[in-house]
DNA sequence: AATCAAATTGTAATAAGGTAACAAATTGCA
DNA sequence: TGCAATTTGTTACCTTATTACAATTTGATT
């Protein structure tokens, strides 16, 4: 079965440079609704990325933003996908960079971490059902997912409580 | 409605010395099994990592061995941690340090994203059924999820067909 | 056109997170 | 006891990210 290709799918063969100019079109069309400047700096970031179809590190940008003329210091990459993201037209694949005690030790599992904004506890969340709609979504696209990390943000139920009160 | 404590609900009130010393107890069991070594310093991290029940960064983790006399340089921790993960102690909360342009501005979406480990490219799948087996999923806690991150690693179509050959 | 405040860009300095390489000490046998 | 394998300690360095401040550009206002 073949899928129709879609805007958000990378990996579907396509005409990439009408995808850049397209997505470059849009970018431009959004910002100036917003009131918001499509600054060089920040056109030739997203530039940048668009071309790779791909994500890029902070500093990998900043080389090639350094190499058009631009600064060659990090806030200078920094500030410019910080407004990218800041206007939805680029995404931040998140970190967390820290380690958690298993819950569950021995089951084998690939969990789902809930983390409280509030009082920073983890909770390891069943994620059978997560898995599977994340390896039906994928399918759709043909991609096959091997690992994945799920990590949400919020509140438990004690801190919400305390909000509420 | 009140749910089942469980030993992965961090949220839930409960003997927090007693879920400590069952989560140690089980530790060695495993290990033990293993023909693996439950060291002082790799016995110390876990307690540190267990004391909490939140996600510390190794560098936190690092200054508390400091404390109990062990070394206070990077790899000390990051030894540690590691082999606590390998050996299904501890997970380690991942990180991608990344950027990638959107390929759907404008749709103010929270997507899951598809990297190809092997072509590095990445897109985006329609991630509602998989936020909304994740918000059942924590609300089987309490929990009430705000934000979450979705990242799959795996083999997009076209790496796979060549895979295949 | 001259002026000025706000926004943007440039730069230096430094913090935080992570790894490679090798030396010293410890452990578990033969 | 002797020795190899494992574990721990330390040095040095790399990558990622932020703070603070100076210089420049922009767009509106007079
Ligand atoms: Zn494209
Ligand atoms: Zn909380
Ligand atoms: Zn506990
Ligand atoms: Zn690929």
């Amino acid at each position: 079965m073949q899928h129709e290709p879609d805007q958000g799918d990378a990996f579907a063969p396509h005409d990439h440079a009408l995808c850049q100019s397209r997505a470059l079109a849009e970018a431009e069309e959004r910002l100036r609704q917003q009131g918001a400047r499509l600054t060089p700096v920040r056109r030739r970031t997203l530039e940048i990325l668009l071309e790779a179809h791909r994500a890029m590190g902070a500093y990998e940008v900043l080389d090639r933003l350094a190499e058009a003329g631009f600064g060659r210091q990090p806030p200078v990459a920094y500030r410019a996908l910080e407004f990218l993201v800041e206007h939805g037209l680029a995404h931040r694949l998140q970190r967390l960079n820290a380690f958690a005690a298993c819950l569950h030790p021995g089951e084998d599992h690939a969990p789902v971490f809930l983390i409280c904004r509030v009082c920073d506890k983890v909770a390891e969340a069943h994620a059978a059902n997560v898995r599977s709609e994340l390896s039906s979504a994928a399918g759709e696209l043909g991609f096959t997912v091997e690992r994945a990390t799920v990590e949400a943000l919020g509140l438990c139920p004690a801190c919400a409580g305390r909000d509420a009160e």
